[in-house]
DNA sequence: AGTTATTTGTTCGTATGTATC
DNA sequence: CGATACATACGAACAAATAAC
């Protein structure tokens, strides 16, 4: 079954009616009007408005709240995260925010596998410790990261993270005066229900998923990362810079 | 109205259920069960079975196909995109695919807001050359981009672009024979219905957005750009060289 | 604090449209 | 063309969270 006169499913006119309404109150309209006048309005059942409804909000544009109405998203500005040779990702991050901090999840040994052997340039099985992190800014969670360090070479990282609350210092511990970041790949995802949890976020929210390996000054691995950052709180900077022109 | 013996509702009992299935399967289930023979199995109602499979098709799990059935959706390895100084969206993007392209969408003239005008280091209300293209690799529709040109500085971009397909070449055209990109601000949206429509995406997908600006040799910004690369299909790969050696 | 009204969320039922096989 | 299978649409009822009284 197919909508009024043009081959253009009900639900989807009403969603561009929805829009329009939006459009046309160019900001001032906060909330919605309730599902059934939506529907008397639009000639519909309460069913085919709540379809649009869905579709507007998987993009971004709606928030439905369960017995407080519906409202056009309004989102706040995303916190700059800037990723280059140096980034810090617990600390930097959010060094724009007043009270910055990180928090452990979790932490366990793990084997190496293929892939992160290949990273870290390991043997498959090497021993690693897996930490979970939380980094939080001004407290709003900002994103979720989980860190492989090799166990060999760095025995003691969750307790130095546990004490310090950061990577950087733990990394101190074990005689890391200084790291660089190798390389980083970004793709995008929905957040898993337990990263959601995590980032105090409806589980329909989008994740920002940057890959990273460190090295020590010698080229040498010292920890691979995969980092899930709040794709509506946070936005990744890279900053290209010019190369030295003494260098050519 | 809500499930069975706990506070979940039936359809996430559902959904979890069919993810079951899949796991279970190992690999080895492409197609799902028919609607209704799931609704039986599980003992609900088919609308119920509808909300679990909706949900994990918004996941990337599943791809519903009318008048065929529901499958596992298998995704194909990312292709990788560099991105750095030297970055050409229309083009060093898809050298690994072996037939890449591009495709001009829409062009137009607008004024510049305030915003553009600030990057492209103009007057507010400069008219801008506003390019909307697309970047195809193997067939498949990888990114849709929009850029902004000072209209002054490149009276023939348009034609350039649709002659050329090839920002480069356009530039090149103006008297443009390198430029760099100065910064990349990465962002994750879902995909507007537009661009899913462009992108032969399911209206559901996501958006690995990125903002750029390029700048001549001396400094001087030529090209504001935002693209939406499909987040299913591409990741950004970002290389932190290390300082070279010889300069210190 | 407790009760009621409002509003979105879930579930079932039924029927029909449309694409694929 | 008929059968199959997903998509759309309407109707009815109740659940659960919130707000108002």
């Amino acid at each position: 079954m197919i909508g009024g006169e043009d081959g253009i499913a009900r639900w989807r006119s009403v969603a561009d009616g929805i829009r329009g309404m939006i459009a046309e109150a160019g900001g001032a309209l906060e909330r919605l009007p309730v599902e059934a006048e939506l529907a008397a309005r639009f000639g519909v059942n309460r069913h085919t408005v709540r379809r649009a409804i869905a579709a507007l909000a998987a993009e971004g544009l709606l928030r439905a709240e369960r017995g407080r109405g519906t409202f056009v998203a309004a989102r706040p500005p995303r916190l700059s995260y800037p990723v280059g040779p140096r980034t810090r990702f617990s600390e930097n991050v959010a060094r724009a925010a007043r009270r910055p901090g990180g928090r452990l999840i979790r932490a366990d040994l793990v084997p190496a596998d293929a892939a992160l052997a290949g990273l870290l340039d390991l043997r498959p099985g090497a021993p690693l410790h897996r930490l979970e992190t939380l980094s939080v800014a001004d407290g709003v969670p900002l994103s979720v990261g989980t860190g492989w360090f090799p166990a060999e070479r760095f025995p003691a990282i969750v307790a130095a993270y546990a004490e310090t609350g950061s990577i950087t210092l733990a990394l101190k511990a074990h005689g890391i005066e200084d790291y660089r970041r190798r390389e980083t790949r970004v793709t995008a995802e929905r957040l898993s229900p337990a990263d959601a949890e995590l980032l105090a976020s409806p589980p329909d929210g989008l994740a920002l998923v940057s890959h990273g390996v460190d090295v020590d000054l010698g080229g040498c691995p010292i920890q691979a990362n995969r980092t899930r950052a709040h794709a509506d709180r946070v936005e990744l900077v890279f900053d290209h810079a010019p190369p030295p022109r003494e260098a050519g």
